[in-house]
DNA sequence: AGCCAGGCTCTCG
DNA sequence: CGAGAGCATGGC
């Protein structure tokens, strides 16, 4: 079944993925056009592809599921979808202040309709950024697409291949020799497999909670996980829930795109931090974008991959 | 070839 | 406390 979603304008569907597309599961695939992959709610596994049929102008976005849905699933779906997509996003106001701004209305230009993604989850988000840990984005993702293809679910449609991330009881089933063999430390592999444990086995602590928690108290709740210090709950925050105020000033890749952005010698994180202030509660969707126009030149996968 | 890349925990002094 | 070791991969 097919339904059309109108996400509120404007917005590019295409644009967000021409940086992060990269021809493997992480779970998603965006391949000329169509986004691809397996959402799993309530233990059923929803294939899905969607695109874009409309413009930025006007956005209209084609979701297709590819088996038996009733009413109510399609409802949360379809919520899910625009979760991931934070298609409801509004970036009028983000617009008019960077309209005020001389140097910072350049990014209007070419990141017109530009909204940032969810994870789908707080835990493959965690999962995730556990695994970006000190090591390269492509690094990183090579290690995430591994995991997803090896221990995640998957369905075929039609001889295409759709993915959802690994549950956590998947990752805790999974012998910690295999994780690493995907070429995760040996730390990092016990973080993962313990915190996944301790989600499979329902310790009181679900970390999808921390989607309405205040973000102190949300940071707070996330560095009691084992391997999850300060850059890592803060870098949850910002790709799971909808404080986009936070800005990770300590990460090496936003201290980067804001010091070229601005021509300076690389800022510390300190230094970050004073220079943002004046964004308010943009800094994170202003530093993203930064980050996204210092990409626009930026390939991915250049060898095709392996 | 060897260093660096979107850190974290544990250990030691 | 603060500094330092150790860890893993891919890219240059």
């Amino acid at each position: 079944m097919k339904f059309i979603l109108k996400p509120k304008a404007p917005f590019d569907f295409d644009l967000l993925w021409k940086f992060y597309a990269w021809g493997k599961p992480s779970p998603e695939i965006y391949e000329n056009g169509v986004w691809r992959r397996a959402l799993n709610l309530d233990s059923k596994l929803f294939p899905v592809k969607i695109k874009s049929v409309g413009t930025t102008g006007k956005p209209k976005l084609e979701v297709e599921i590819l088996s038996e849905i009733s009413k109510a699933e399609i409802k949360k779906l379809k919520e899910k979808i625009q979760w991931i997509f934070n298609s409801q996003m509004d970036l009028k106001e983000l617009y008019s202040f960077l309209d005020k701004d001389k140097k910072l209305k350049t990014l209007l230009k070419k990141l017109y309709g530009l909204k940032p993604a969810n994870y789908a989850t707080v835990f493959e988000g965690v999962v995730k950024t556990i695994i970006q840990q000190q090591i390269s984005l492509i690094g990183s993702m090579h290690i995430t697409s591994r995991l997803i293809s090896e221990f995640g679910e998957k369905t075929e449609v039609a001889k295409e291949c759709f993915y959802e991330f690994p549950s956590p009881e998947a990752l805790a089933r999974v012998p910690s020799a295999k994780l690493k063999q995907c070429g995760l430390s040996r730390q990092k592999t016990t973080y993962i497999k313990e915190f996944s444990r301790s989600i499979a086995e329902n310790n009181g602590f679900n970390p999808e909670e921390v989607v309405i928690l205040p973000v102190s108290n949300g940071i707070e709740k996330l560095n009691k996980i084992k391997g999850v210090g300060q850059w890592t709950a803060e870098l949850v925050i910002v790709t799971c829930t909808d404080h986009k105020e936070l800005l990770p000033a300590g990460d090496l890749g936003v201290r980067r795109a804001i010091s070229n952005f601005y021509s300076k010698d690389l800022m510390t994180e300190e230094e970050i931090r004073k220079f943002t202030e004046k964004w308010g509660k943009h800094k994170a969707l202003i530093a993203y974008y930064l980050i996204c126009n210092e990409r626009s030149d930026f390939k991915l996968n250049k060898k095709g991959g392996k």
